[in-house]
DNA sequence: TTGTTATTGATATTCATTATCAATAACACT
DNA sequence: AGTGTTATTGATAATGAATATCAATAACAA
């Protein structure tokens, strides 16, 4: 009885316009980049949106320094980043020692369940000179 | 020139507070204990002097999934965390392998001053079942 | 003791995210 | 196609953590 979920276009947008920017974006930046687009979509429907696709497991979220929920497509391949606190540019990382290992350490304290954060932050090549 | 720091009642009873809190405790959390022990220090000096603590290494930080900054002692060696998203239990982890992975692939970019974060999250035995 | 100035604390402000709620539209069923 | 139910939307108010402001205070070198 239930909560059954509706299609709409927002959500498709939402969806969208994530698979569309390339790394990481904050819900902020998402609704500006529809409305720029001609989108009418509302801020609170691109949070929502948002919240539904991270449950569903089809993007995932990691908080900025600056205290913001960012968003990324998730729907290809599991992996993390390498991220330049100062240009902001966001490398991907293949992190399949890092996968097992905490898959391990985990399962030897009896957690399930599992998922982790293992994000790489510092200064890129550019900006270390 | 400049900048010297000062040594002040406020700094220690915030270290002190963080070092009797086990586990993470956010700023708020640790202002309302250090008034209820009778202090008179003031919200804004508890966020200045956890921030400063980090800076000098002293103790660590990171996001909860309610959008708080939860602060730790980090003054013993450095490590990571497994935490219970249901309980909240963290456990402290060796992660040596880890640590020498992502210092690696930080240098095969070119990036400097890396620091990172790993934790891994789940639910633990307990509240497994 | 004194002068300089880093630090404090009360509070206003910022800003991301969530709650509210009337209006709208998805969709199951005729 | 038409209709009723109700999930969803969007404008906006509200929340709440963190930061900025600024006069008053206290650390510390001389």
């Amino acid at each position: 009885m239930s909560t059954a979920k509706r299609n709409t276009w927002q959500k498709d947008a939402v969806m969208h316009a994530l698979t569309e920017a390339k790394g990481f974006v904050s819900a902020q930046q998402l609704h500006l980049v529809l409305k720029q687009h001609g989108s009418t979509i509302g801020l609170a429907t691109v949070y929502r949106a948002l919240t539904e696709l991270v449950s569903l497991g089809k993007a995932d979220s990691l908080q900025s320094n600056e205290g913001e929920t960012l968003y990324r497509d998730c729907s290809t391949h599991h992996h993390h980043h390498l991220i330049c606190e100062n240009c902001g540019v966001t490398i991907e990382i293949e992190a399949e020692a890092a996968e097992a290992w905490a898959s391990k350490v985990a399962k030897e304290h009896g957690f399930t369940q599992v998922t982790h954060t293992i994000d790489i932050f510092g200064l890129c090549k550019a900006c270390s000179k």
